[in-house]
DNA sequence: TCATGATCGATTGTTGACAATTTACAAAGC
DNA sequence: GCTTTGTAAATTGTCAACAATCGATCATGA
């Protein structure tokens, strides 16, 4: 038995607060691909000063969310079809592939027990029809891997990367039929990172990748 | 002849001009890997108050130059060699090859026009010995290449990673030999990109990028 | 008619003061 | 001596007021 344990209060920073809910609202889908972001009108609907504001306008746009023009505007990101498919996909194939290569000593145990809670949770997503919680949850399975790395860096390149997919996954994607098959995707890849030679990992990786963001793009 | 026309005024704000300033330290060695950047220290050296600081920060960890705790300490970034093998190089070249297959159409006369400008400048660079100039020609010309892309996505993670290479670069190298070496090798990419077939384009970037970035790495 | 200049409202950029947090270090208790 | 708890200095986070800039609108004059 574990001994108990506080968690650690979530004291996040308000403007981190702040890049949540903006993220949030933008991958829900409340906020679309050239909407206006104005800094007073959000700072007084979350009554927090500019300030932070802005300093989260600027975080969301390195990550790929926003952009903005100095003294005109900012609003929400829009991505094309053709970034999706000849660089957002291959990139972070490269990227994920990189961290699995680099780190196999240390897929232990621990690292597998973990990808199986998330696997669990993703199939329970699926059996409520639960699409927004089924990707979150492809999302930290793939994290999970990229957190193999230590680099910073190359987490910040993936999200960005994974961002700009969900952007123009939302913007695309009416209804995704089959939820079952991402699961069993899954399932799929944590057996052959447990089992699987290098080559082979790396083909059912490229394949997953680009069946999924393909599936979710183009239907 | 082209018609004279006025060079935009260089009227930056004050964010962008701290990111200048700071980016220029770290870039030229002035401040290396694992210093500490106090907020209060560099508003009182620039004479500037903490608000645009604060935001160029934030904007140069989204480059990747340096990385910060919260409440605690912003430092300069370091790269490990792994990441630069593994990671950055092939991620480049992707970046480079999904700018030029996908544009080859606008590389018109005006686009090779201007990349000879820079392989000039370049030339001259290299016969004075400039090596940090001559670094940001070389930049400056594949660069250009990048710019054919519209999506700004594309050049913000493409910068980050040569901020990356760069950072790499002023840690291990000491004297590079043969400064000539460089300018060739942009003669022929600009031949080859004039001229080639695709494959042979990405067969000659392929050698030209990791060739360079690991002469610059290894040395 | 149309280029030029003036003005205004909206929005972003900048500032200096104040609040919160962390770390290091000294004091107190065992 | 060792751990725990309080305190102070350094640093970052937040705020609200002020300044600068932009686009739209309208007036002016050749």
């Amino acid at each position: 038995m574990e001994p108990f344990q506080f968690k650690s209060q979530e004291n996040l920073s308000l403007r981190q607060r702040v890049i949540n809910d903006i993220k949030n609202a933008i991958l829900h889908g409340h906020l679309k691909p050239g909407d206006k972001l104005k800094e007073l009108e959000i700072s007084q609907q979350m009554s927090v000063s500019r300030g932070p504001i802005r300093e989260a306008l600027r975080d969301l746009e390195a990550m790929g969310l926003i952009v903005s023009s100095p003294y005109r505007e900012t609003m929400v990101a829009d991505v094309r079809k053709d970034e999706v498919v000849d660089l957002l996909i291959p990139v972070r194939l490269q990227l994920e592939m990189f961290a699995i290569k680099q780190n196999q000593l240390k897929m232990d145990d621990t690292f597998f027990d973990k990808m199986k809670i998330i696997v669990d949770h993703m199939k329970i997503a699926a059996d409520q029809g639960d699409l927004y919680e089924l990707v979150e949850d492809d999302i930290r399975f793939h994290e999970h891997v990229l957190a193999l790395e230590n680099s910073s860096y190359t987490t910040q390149i993936w999200s960005g990367i994974v961002n700009r997919l969900r952007l123009h996954f939302i913007k695309n994607t009416s209804r995704l039929t089959d939820l079952q098959k991402v699961v069993n995707d899954h399932i799929a890849l944590m057996e052959v990172l447990r089992t699987g030679t290098i080559d082979r990992i790396e083909t059912i990786w490229a394949t997953h990748i680009q069946d999924e963001d393909c599936l979710l793009c183009f239907e």
